[in-house]
DNA sequence: ACAATAGTGTCTGTTAGACAGTATTCA
DNA sequence: TGAATACTGTCTAACAGACACTATTGT
């Protein structure tokens, strides 16, 4: 058995909504390599202190962004020979979603920043770094595709929200308008949501719902 | 940066079709940790002669089975610190598909043999090596599930196959008996078969087909 | 001719999509 | 009262499921 054992990181791709664009969190690295370029959230593994890779990709949040975001699941994992240049590497990566409210005081930091992913990923940065565009690309391409046969796209919502917000949420991840009417009568016949209080607005008060659970699936595209 | 780097090996739980039964590979483990028990069919990577996780997965697959199945895909990466014995680990899982026509061969091996995972898992052997047993129910799971929206089901069947064989396996797979009339014409709606000649069996002989790409997606569940 | 398997026609209930209409709030 | 937004009713076309029927082979 002689080989050198490859690196091992988690990756995060966290995505989040503003102003009707899905937009994905990026920090500046401040280590070599590639030094200065905009790159995920993560970072190696602590054999030491993480259990597994869902706590290390927990951790690495919490420590760069202070911040677990409310929904986190594995996208797959990249690894080969030439991704890092320090040589063989292997990274797990994460994709993460939370609603946009609570993100506004990581903002102001200037270490961080977020990109809009949408017109296949032009707006992103150009030279990022490693394999960093590819990762998000692949989760963000995974995600529009669960979005549209699950309630996932819930998590870039606050806890309680109208149908109608989801709705626009449904129509900007998978880009295909929607109908209200049969919007709601699809949507509630599945069952998966929960009625809240009313929301108020700028006409008639809407019903309120959150997902009765984290996440659901369906049989068919809904959206 | 003081930390003692992960094992990072591949597993691939590699499923066929013996007698409508959906089989896993296993091998009989030769070293410790484990040694005696029945594991998956996997290895380290070796860093000197992969180039990135699919190749390790060929070559592991090569060098143990000598063999290259139709259908290799990726499907999770388990990384914890109680996986192995030995200390904090990650394996990437893959799953392997193939007809069984050309493992005949493979059976005479006295330290592989294919097990029932039908019935929740209950024909596997009572103690497998590391977490392999959970391995083996993510991949199917994962599998069945996939199975319900793509061709994936295809590469259980040789390259050229009937409508008759096609559903057989679709209906093994998502354990929900199906209409051939009904089953004809959904599939055949999606235009993923390509037809070949016809088979000739005990009765009228079928249309053959094959596999216009090697996997393709539907919006609704077919079965 | 008959058994066996392949493939088609057709009816019915359900669902998706379109769109007109009603309901409830605020200014 | 009117603008704005929430929600409902209803028509139609497409589709899924059930099942009776026809077609083509081997023996």
């Amino acid at each position: 058995m002689n080989y050198t054992k490859p690196d091992l990181t988690v990756d995060v791709v966290f995505l989040t909504l503003v102003e009707g664009r899905l937009k994905v969190a990026l920090m500046r690295r401040d280590k070599a390599p590639d030094k200065g370029k905009w790159g995920l959230v993560g970072g190696y593994i602590h054999t030491d202190k993480d259990d597994d890779s869902d706590a290390a990709a927990v951790r690495t949040l919490s420590s760069k962004l202070d911040f677990v975001p409310s929904h986190l699941e594995q996208v797959c994992t990249e690894a080969n020979a030439h991704r890092d240049p320090r040589g063989w590497s292997a990274s797990i990566v994460y994709l993460a979603l939370h609603d946009p409210e609570a993100l506004s005081n990581l903002l102001e930091r200037k270490d961080m920043q977020l990109f809009d992913v949408e017109d296949g990923g032009v707006h992103l940065p150009a030279d990022m770094a490693f394999d960093h565009a590819k990762l998000v690309r692949v989760a963000v391409e995974r995600f529009r595709a669960k979005a549209g046969y699950s309630t996932i796209v819930g998590h870039l919502l606050p806890e309680s929200f109208t149908l109608a917000e989801l709705q626009n949420v449904y129509e900007l991840v998978r880009q295909k308008p929607q109908n209200p009417a049969n919007f709601r009568r699809k949507i509630l016949k599945l069952d998966v949501l929960e009625p809240l209080g009313t929301q108020h607005g700028s006409g008639r008060p809407a019903q309120a719902y959150r997902l009765a659970s984290p996440i659901a699936y369906f049989d068919r595209e809904l959206a």
